[in-house]
DNA sequence: TACCACCTTTTTGTATACAATTAGCTGGCC
DNA sequence: GGCCAGCTAATTGTATACAAAAAGGTGGTA
């Protein structure tokens, strides 16, 4: 693996899991020495990780963790709720055989994940509906909106909101999935939107009842 | 000015003049040598680049100019109406009178140098139409959605798309300020919405009749 | 003449050394 | 005792040197 990509990984993992609190200091001489690279690629994963949204630069002052108020949060929602209802639009509009099987595959797994919960389902779920979300953008196929969504879901809360999912939560979660691939296959773009829009709302809903 | 700077002026300028074409490739030394300054900054100026679209990196063979096919074109108009609209109804919303004051006074000497044309008015009023684009996007206050909007309007067609403007799409362009801030003055956040999709929805028609 | 191996050159990726700016502190002065 | 000047240490910004990888050309061979 390349240097700057490993500083990229080890600093992001240390921001999400919380050792780096929001708000807090990071120099590059830390993260150069946390990922045993030298400073040149460390500095290349910072500007990556500000242009995710991670971190902030103040003038000569070097990285602060970024923290997000809750009115960030809700602004997030409302965004994500917005892109990914497009990207379901498209998705419905442009959306391939394949793509159609492979959402089809990942929305199952996700049910009976979400049903059977066995050891470490919460880590499998979190991956299958990342996957699923990806799956969509591409099926999609707006490498714009792509970006603009990386850049939303990268955002911390994202991976907060998921260990908050209660079981309930979890399978409307994989319901709502399920019944997005039936509206892309039907080719109904307001139903796809609608339900993506639902789907955004109880995630924002199950955030703001624990933040 | 700092190196990395100077360099992202440098070569973002030469992009968008069209000194390089679209998909022509970059590399690091010739921006080096044409902006007077090391190699170290000149990464950094085309991660930035690559992060607002211009560039685009292939897995080791360096930086290519990004070129936008029509359909992606479509797809940014179609996001901006989105998102600028999104804007336009949040800063309905909560739009202090400073912002609407600073709002109508961009809008009016918009209307004037769309009236008179005096020599440089082309220049003068794509400073003025994104200076009050980006007043909007303040008076919306959500930083996401700012940084999202900026990785949108930074693409190279929005340059060009104000060039193609004729006599009469300046005057309607300008028209359509005045009324986003009569319609943010008065809070309503519907015709604050119909209206800006009404304007990037404009452009749009504009950029397809030429391209 | 076509094709393949090898070498050269170019270009990116990384490390390190140095410059410049700044924050924080220490000591002296009022 | 409080406050300001100046110094020190820390940190960012830049340049350069070197390593690694890859593209492209060259020569030889079938």
């Amino acid at each position: 693996m390349k240097a700057a990509e490993h500083a990229y990984n080890t600093l992001r993992a240390s921001i999400i899991d919380g050792t780096y609190a929001p708000g807090s200091r990071v120099t590059e001489q830390e993260v150069s020495a946390a990922a045993g690279v030298s400073r040149t690629p460390v500095r290349e994963a910072l500007q990556r990780l500000e242009a995710e949204g991670l971190l902030s630069f103040a003038a000569h002052q070097g990285a602060v963790v970024s923290n997000w108020s809750h009115r960030d949060a809700d602004d997030i929602f409302e965004l994500r709720a917005m892109l990914e209802g497009y990207a379901a639009r498209l998705a419905a509009k442009r959306a391939s055989q394949n793509d159609i099987e492979a959402l089809r595959q990942l929305a199952t797994e996700q049910s009976l994940e979400a049903k059977n919960r066995s050891k470490g389902y919460i880590e499998r779920i979190a991956d299958l509906n990342s996957r699923f979300h990806q799956r969509l953008q591409l099926a999609a196929a707006s490498s714009k909106l792509q970006t603009l969504l990386g850049s939303l879901s990268s955002a911390p809360l994202v991976f907060q909101t998921f260990r908050d999912y209660a079981t309930e939560d979890l399978s409307r979660s994989a319901r709502h999935h399920m019944e997005l691939v039936d509206a892309i296959e039907s080719g109904d773009e307001d139903w796809a939107c609608a339900v993506m829009n639902a789907h955004v709302m109880a995630a924002r809903q199950v955030f703001n009842a624990r933040h």
